[in-house]
DNA sequence: TGTATTTACTAGACACTGTCAAGTATGAAT
DNA sequence: ATTCATACTTGACAGTGTCTAGTAAATACA
């Protein structure tokens, strides 16, 4: 115990909150819960979060950093590589991607500071598609380009964390080969058009 | 009142729950909440469902029904055509969509006439994908494309329906046409390799 | 027709939750 | 030395899911 003062409690109390979202999802994440994990009364967290949904908010904002971090790396290999990159994110950060993508578990618009991040994210997947397209392309296919690119990513990454996708394919020797095997399509749609 | 006993009232909790989830989200779905919209005492929705996770099952159940029937009926149209079935379904069946793709809420192998239907809209996909591909593809390739075409329609679709997609894109003028853009995107990639 | 059983509920209680309000100890600033 | 903000603790309240125990009516069966 005692470690709450020692190690910063909003740290730990966000640690403990990832990790439940990791294993058992976010809804299980309970004030009281995180606190009893801290070894700090039930009420000790408010004072850093405001509520349930401050811890839901710091939580998107850290993976909204890590995400565009991601992105912004992959991006000199082209558009396969990002949309792995993705996927890959989420696979490895199971416990803030859930979170982020829940906007009924906190509204972004409510935390400009997380609403930066995630803006931050998306403009690096949207440059990079137009910068593909071309700087010349109407606004319009380019959107729909950015709205395709970030579907496959975004519903692979969905469908592989929490969706049936494995369980009904029955046998997938290598996901990481799936993984880059519908990566190279999706690419290929963006530059064969 | 009295519409419990009149109208029968698993259909009444079970149009409740779904409403509620179309506009605020599964998670604020609440027993003593539908049992009050229904006009009954707190417990009478157990008799039907058993607990709250017997009434995500019945609502997913439901859902995957309806998602199998449009699926089935756009095969004809080819995959492109599919693909739009799947982001349309979504759209039009929020509620149910939204909790059928929420394994934490139930899970779906303790309710196997939910399963059957959860299978049944899989194969309806992964066939048409395996026509398309032609009968002689390797089972590999098979499941490659299937994940695919289900990524982009499920990434779109969740996208749209509470994802940032739309807010952050800006202006979209027609919501439509960017499916119609999107799927078509998709397909063409299925036939060109 | 009389009785047993199943169906479809109601009523009360328990542990748990998020959160409001109020108190306390500790450090820094004036 | 006193004010003040920080970082908590304690206590209470309404709301939740669900267990247990009832009840009233329909149905099945003898």
């Amino acid at each position: 115990m005692t470690s709450a003062k020692t190690d910063g409690l909003r740290r730990q109390v966000l640690d403990a909150a990832v990790a439940i979202a990791a294993t058992s999802g976010p809804d299980v994440i309970s004030m009281r819960e995180v606190a009893r994990l801290a070894g700090v009364s039930h009420q000790a967290p408010y004072h850093h979060f405001g509520d349930r949904a401050g811890i839901f908010a710091a939580i998107s904002e850290e993976g909204f950093r890590l995400l565009a971090e991601a992105i912004e790396a992959s991006t000199t290999l082209g558009t396969a590589a990002m949309c792995e990159a993705y996927v890959h994110f989420a696979l490895a950060h199971k416990g803030h991607f859930r979170v982020m993508m829940r906007n009924d578990l906190c509204s972004l618009e409510d935390y400009p500071t997380a609403l930066i991040q995630a803006d931050r994210a998306f403009n690096a997947l949207r440059n990079e598609v137009t910068v593909i397209l071309g700087e010349d392309s109407h606004e319009d296919d380019a959107n729909a380009h950015t709205a395709y690119m970030w579907s496959v990513a975004h519903g692979l990454a969905t469908l592989l964390l929490d969706g049936p996708l494995l369980k009904k394919l029955g046998s997938v020797a290598d996901i990481n080969a799936l993984i880059t095997n519908v990566a190279r399509k999706a690419s290929s749609t963006i530059i064969h058009l």
